[in-house]
RNA sequence: UCGGGGAUCGUCUAAUGGCAGGACCGGGGACUUUGAAUCCUCUAAUCGUGGUUCGAAUCCACGUCCCCGAGCCA
């Protein structure tokens, strides 16, 4: 009834269990995952490589890679190679089980020539539009093309030099005689082939008339032996086709099911709307850190585990549903907490000297890495008479609820000194540009002998030490909930949210980060966690914020 | 309205004829050398109307609303 782990019994693993029970397939289990490498995979495919992946894990099964590259006009190898590397970063293991539909050309171009043997398919003459208007509407019938009661004779000579490229494209297509009068208008002659000179990114110029997905998914699937065939819903009322197809062919027959995809709060998911974005130069790429991109997400500082773990909690089920992306937030917050080592670094700088420290002098002061793991161990932090805090850790009027500092005030520094305010400094126009405090030495690691306590920590960088870098800040790309429902004549594109980047220069950060190579990921007290972007160089270092940390303080201020 | 699917806390998801549970979000509190983490706690739901039943989120009937489908895309 209760459970307290995340993954249990979806209601497609108790179809397999039920399956397992009956006997069905042996008690065999076997899954797959079909990209089409036409884009690059987001968190959607996550969710579907783990469900598949985690199937055959848990069930013993075997899980397959196939690419479903049955259109080479919008398919090409960049995409392939991505999808294999995000796939596995995502933890799928496919062994040696890497297939492509277009590996099974020759099998499904001789199943159709069984078809059209079995007098179940022909060719037609009809152009695209005639068979658009032949097929009817969702609620009138649609009428029978003047060209299916060809020969068997005829359909298959005519289909052999569809295949020699005889005709151009568009001339032609090979159809299943279904039924036209069909409330289900997949069934209503579905297109079988289509004529294609194009090259493909695999099998070159070998051929020239390209499988639908109808026609090339289903066989695929008994080819590989699958045994439970997951999609999407949208393929619900493609089943009765899938089922038709195996059935008329005799061979064996898998069993399709959908599930919901998955929608995420304040992103866009579909591959269309991805690719515009990156095409029209909203985003810098695929793997630009705002996008919901498996490759986005690594870049933001993202961990697979993270993925997973969100992939788990969201479940699985038939609902339409838009996930709370703060969802995927808390995932991320919740294994970097566990793995990130804290460092200290202040991203919009104010100077402050300490007035009574001697000038010229420094010491290094004890850190520890990681309060949540004992074994990241310890380090020194430097500390002198001019530091750097954060200028939001500073408020001259400040409210009530504002502890932390203020003139007058004392707070502590993070494993260092108290200090307390004792002069404001201002530029010309009136800002805050210096704080002049004075430190008490009897507090040295941030505790006062005398027991007297302060309200606020607060992080800082030894101007001396501190090492310069950029930090991305992200926010939202879109500003609306639900960018895909848009306003009457408004696009997605309307709803961009022009704020979703911030480069901050000039960020100060203790000096032990300066070893840091791209992908390496760390908690800045205070303000989140940060990864180094692959731009980054040990001369000018590159931050990308991930996710802030939760933040009470910040919610407190947004309620006034 | 032709076919297919779906409606449970704000969100996601359990309960498959027997106490509507969990997680996220939000509120309150404890603790705190991160306003973090952690811990405690609270708010909050069965689309509607009938029916069957000792008992209905679950079964039945009739409605309502939402999603998908008319590519030579997948």
């Amino acid at each position: 009834m209760t459970t307290d782990s995340p993954s249990p019994t979806d209601f497609i693993r108790r179809m397999i269990i039920e399956d397992n029970e009956s006997g069905r397939f042996g008690g065999r289990v076997q899954t797959r995952f079909p990209p089409e490498p036409n884009g690059y995979l987001h968190i959607g495919h996550a969710k579907s490589i783990n469900l598949n992946y985690g199937i055959a894990r848990d069930f013993g099964g075997k899980f397959n890679l196939r690419f479903d590259d049955t259109n080479p006009t919008k398919e090409e190898e960049e995409y392939v190679q991505s999808i294999i590397e995000d796939a596995r970063w995502l933890g799928a293991d496919w062994e040696d089980r890497l297939f492509f539909a277009s590996d099974y050309f020759d099998q499904l171009y001789a199943w159709a020539l069984q078809l059209i043997e079995q007098g179940q398919a022909y060719v037609d003459d009809l152009s695209a539009e005639e068979i658009r208007e032949y097929r009817g509407t969702l609620t009138e019938p649609g009428k029978e093309s003047p060209y299916r009661n060809r020969s068997i004779e005829e359909n298959l000579d005519l289909f052999k030099r569809m295949k020699e490229g005889e005709f151009p494209d568009g001339s032609r297509v090979l159809r299943a005689k279904g039924d036209m009068a069909s409330g289900n208008i997949n069934m209503r002659d579905p297109v079988l082939y289509r004529i294609l000179h194009a090259t493909h990114h695999r099998t070159g110029d070998k051929w020239c008339i390209y499988p639908m997905y109808d026609w090339a998914h289903g066989q695929s699937d008994s080819i590989e032996g699958i045994t439970h065939s997951i999609c999407t819903l949208e393929f619900e009322d493609h089943r009765p086709l899938y089922d038709w197809f195996v059935e008329q062919l005799g061979i064996y027959h898998p069993q399709q099911i959908e599930f919901a995809r998955l929608k995420l709060t304040y992103t866009v998911m579909s591959k269309r709307k991805l690719l515009l974005l990156v095409n029209e130069g909203h985003v810098h790429g695929w793997d630009d850190p705002r996008m919901p991109t498996i490759s986005g997400l690594r870049r933001r500082g993202y961990t697979s585990e993270a993925i997973r773990d969100f992939t788990e909690r969201i479940g699985i089920a038939k609902n339409d549903s838009v996930v709370d992306i703060a969802l995927l937030e808390y995932c991320v917050r919740q294994d970097l907490n566990l793995r990130a080592p804290r460092v200290m670094g202040v991203l919009n700088p104010l100077k402050v000297v300490i007035t009574n420290y001697p000038e010229g002098q420094s010491e290094e002061l004890f850190a520890i890495n990681n309060p949540e793991d004992e074994s990241a161990g310890s380090r020194k932090v430097p500390f002198s008479r001019e530091l750097y805090i954060e200028q939001e850790d500073f408020m001259e009027d400040p409210p009530k609820k504002f502890f932390r500092m203020a003139p007058g005030r004392e707070v502590r520094l993070r494993y260092a000194y108290f200090i307390t305010c004792v002069d404001v400094v201002k530029d010309d126009a009136g800002n805050v540009v210096e704080l002049h405090c004075t430190y008490d030495p009897a507090t040295r690691g941030g505790d006062a002998p005398d027991g007297r306590k302060v309200k606020a920590t607060l992080h800082w960088v030894s101007a001396r030490h501190a090492v310069d870098a950029e930090v991305r800040v992200y926010d939202q790309l879109f500003t609306d909930a639900n960018p895909n429902d848009p306003p009457e004549g408004k696009s997605f594109l309307d709803l961009l949210n022009p704020d979703s980047l911030h480069v901050l220069n000039g960020c100060k950060l203790e000096p032990s980060i300066q070893a840091a190579t791209p992908g390496q990921r760390f908690q800045f007290e205070r303000m989140g966690y940060f990864c180094v972007d692959p731009d980054s160089t040990p001369d000018s270092p590159v931050f990308n914020r991930t996710v802030t940390l939760k933040d009470t303080w910040a919610r407190v201020q947004q309620q006034r």
